[in-house]
DNA sequence: GCTACATGCTCTAGTGACTAGAGGAGCAAG
DNA sequence: CTTGCTCCTCTAGTCACTAGAGCATGTAGC
């Protein structure tokens, strides 16, 4: 007979921590598993699975709405598979802008670190960039 | 004589919004302004500065405690400014690790869009990315 | 002076996605 | 049988705001 899978074991071989894998019940994300005769949740493997999925996809900056989406498109897989197709490219469009932006700060911060010749704060360039945006190598943010 | 700075003036000057600015002087990250007759905040172009530095940073990414700790330095400009340095550096490093994960991300994002080749959601890559780690591109994430 | 209406005030509560802790029960090993 | 681990529920806290209620004040047009 197979072992029951306690939420514990569920957590490591998910990658999502215990009290997640609750709050996740909680707000409805994951099915309320059925109990031991002590009131312990014990998961199946299809549970298993679709933890791995929401831990995999909130890795990848997706949000739990984003998520439910998903799943319930996963759950029909007749379903055409725009919807899912449309979530990832935004989150494509996010990703590339968000790096753009970090590109810019990371030009900004090497310059206020170059800039500053462990003087006093009065020439430190860290705080004078901050404190004038005009300053900046890339304003455009 | 000069005009008195309203709340909303600050806001527009300075680009925090306004519930914002009144947060920050809750949180004690902007000193309380003095009043009018009509007990509205009033502020002074040094505030207007304070808070462009506080919105700057940020957008940079920092912390509101780095942004206290950093305020503090440029209220006392005869300290070395090794603290700041050191904090800009911490934030380097970050942005730089960051970047790089949102790389990965972005290649994993890309293969999942070209992959779905809008069927029905049983061969979307996508959601089969999503199901199973073993499939990204870069799987060190 | 009167009437709108914008802007300001304080206070409380809500957001997202968890995380931490209290206080107790169940269970396996020695 | 006791020790110690895992589990249970419940509440409250985190961060950096954001939203809304219910009032007071200021300003522009008539």
């Amino acid at each position: 007979m197979l072992k029951e899978i306690s939420i514990g074991e569920a957590a490591k071989r998910s990658g999502v921590k215990v009290p997640t894998i609750r709050y996740y019940e909680q707000i409805g994300l994951l099915a309320a598993p059925a109990r031991t005769d002590g009131n312990r949740r014990h998961y199946e493997d299809t549970d298993i699975r679709r933890l791995a999925f929401i831990r995999h996809a909130r890795e990848l900056g997706f949000e739990i709405d984003a998520i439910r989406t998903l799943l319930h498109l996963q759950d029909d897989p007749n379903q055409p598979c725009e919807t899912a197709d449309g979530i990832a490219n935004a989150r494509l469009v996010e990703v590339e802008q968000r790096i753009r932006s970090l590109n810019a700060l990371k030009a900004e911060l090497e310059l206020m670190v170059e800039g500053c010749r462990h003087g006093k704060v009065g020439e430190c360039r860290v705080i004078e960039i901050l404190a004038d945006h005009g300053k900046c190598a890339h304003p455009h943010h």
